[in-house]
DNA sequence: CGGCGACTTGATACGTCTCAAACTATGTGG
DNA sequence: CCACATAGTTTGAGACGTATCAAGTCGCCG
């Protein structure tokens, strides 16, 4: 069951630069080491660890964040269904930041060892998994910018269409709404905002009628008018190659 | 002449998790294209490009950076000698920020082509050039932090700590002091301040004792009691690995 | 019923921005 | 060799966006 949902979900979002062969596909089920149902706000990998898989989200969300000495936190990336949290420990010796859930979570844990010897086999699956994690990498510096120069009211609006345009990449819009499971606490750690000031910018959010959100459900009304208050451009999630057709697996 | 500086800065930095084979240096080096000399502020790649080939820099700094339609600018990475400018190119179909020059460069070119074809078939490389991304990747994030978190002063603490241990790697730092060509303009648009709050920034860093910054030189007086000011810890540059001695060539 | 987490609202404080203007160093053309 | 322009740095004063502190509401669960 969970092994159809990554299918689905993981290896179709791999794909989207270049379709794989049948073994390909196959290959990545069976690095499938143990599949994890998960409550809010577990921890998933503790900064510093040297944990021996890697995670996938196949429902609900988590997040990678960090905290600080004096008890700041700054949330550094979302993972929605579909998103790998931990590549990189597959070659770096530690985690550079913690991992937990935000919503209750289904996620399975692939084996590190089997994943390292697949990258190495097949240059394919090798080149897909590097370049989820250069979108990665381009939605780190898209909320660098996010934070560092927009206003909280843009900053919100910005992170509303990211998150809206990734959930709808998976399936996981309908018609204007979808989940949106977080906190206002955690939008705060998210903006580096106070929980005080996402309430106020919410709210004028809702005033403006760009969006509802009530009961952890968003609604984007109008998102080429959301996308336009929050200077959003989609480019740099690199959607445009996930198609909606089944594709046709390689030789 | 460029090939024994690529050698020593890029091929001593990518071995820094695992020596190469003599074979495997020298077909990196193979790859190189072309050499550039280009003045301070010159346009390397622009964002939404195609370029057909990577950059590594040799000698000077370079940056990447985003325009905002307003005029903003935030910098999203800095290249110091060995640094790698778009290594995502290889695998992302276009340049999601722009590349300039800070100070005066010697940058060389590798084939986008070679270079695919290298990580193809060796591994050991492509696990390298890997590691390296993910490291600029920490980077990103680490830089959210401190443009999210933190104030003024440790956002600029911290920033100097990070560019002078990144230089110190590389052997460009002599003493405590080391080559430091931003101009506070830049500084600025890296740590999200106005010109204006840098400088008074800096000019609180000089009066409490912890650095001499002059004649784009920095120095830093007290390196231990900068990191404490800054909220700084290093793992996040997983320098740790890079050795001082000549590693030996694996088989 | 009590307690707890999330959300909301008000008042005040503060860090940083903006605007404005010197001042310095460097380079250029007359 | 001077006059001038240009880029970078420095300083002052006032405005503004966001933080902080405080208190109260709502819904949910034990």
């Amino acid at each position: 069951m969970s092994t159809t949902l990554l299918a689905s979900l993981l290896i179709r979002k791999l794909e989207r630069f270049e379709p794989w062969s049948v073994d390909e596909r196959q290959s990545v089920l069976d690095a499938i080491d143990s599949t994890l149902r998960l409550p809010a706000h577990a921890h998933l990998v503790q900064e510093g660890e040297i944990p021996d898989g890697i995670h996938v989200v196949l429902e609900g969300f988590a997040c990678g964040y960090k905290l600080l000495p004096d008890g700041r936190r700054q949330i550094v990336s979302y993972c929605v269904p579909g998103d790998v949290c931990d590549l990189r420990i597959t070659l770096l010796p530690r985690m550079d930041c913690s991992i937990g859930t935000i919503s209750q979570a289904l996620v399975v844990r692939l084996s590190r060892e089997r994943l390292q010897h697949l990258t190495v086999h097949s240059p394919r699956l090798a080149r897909a998994f590097w370049q989820t994690a250069l979108v990665d990498q381009a939605i780190s510096r898209e909320w660098l910018i996010n934070v560092g120069q927009r206003t909280a009211f843009s900053r919100a609006a910005h992170l509303l269409c990211e998150m809206f345009l990734r959930l709808r990449a998976v399936g996981l819009v309908q018609e204007n709404t979808c989940e949106f499971p977080l906190t206002q606490t955690e939008i705060a750690d998210t903006l580096a905002l106070s929980t005080v000031h996402v309430n106020r910018t919410l709210m004028e959010l809702r005033r403006s009628g760009l969006i509802t959100l009530r009961d952890k459900q968003l609604t984007i009304h109008h998102l080429p008018a959301l996308e336009a208050a929050a200077g959003f451009t989609p480019d740099y999630l690199h959607l445009e190659a996930i198609l909606d057709d089944d594709a046709t697996p390689a030789t």
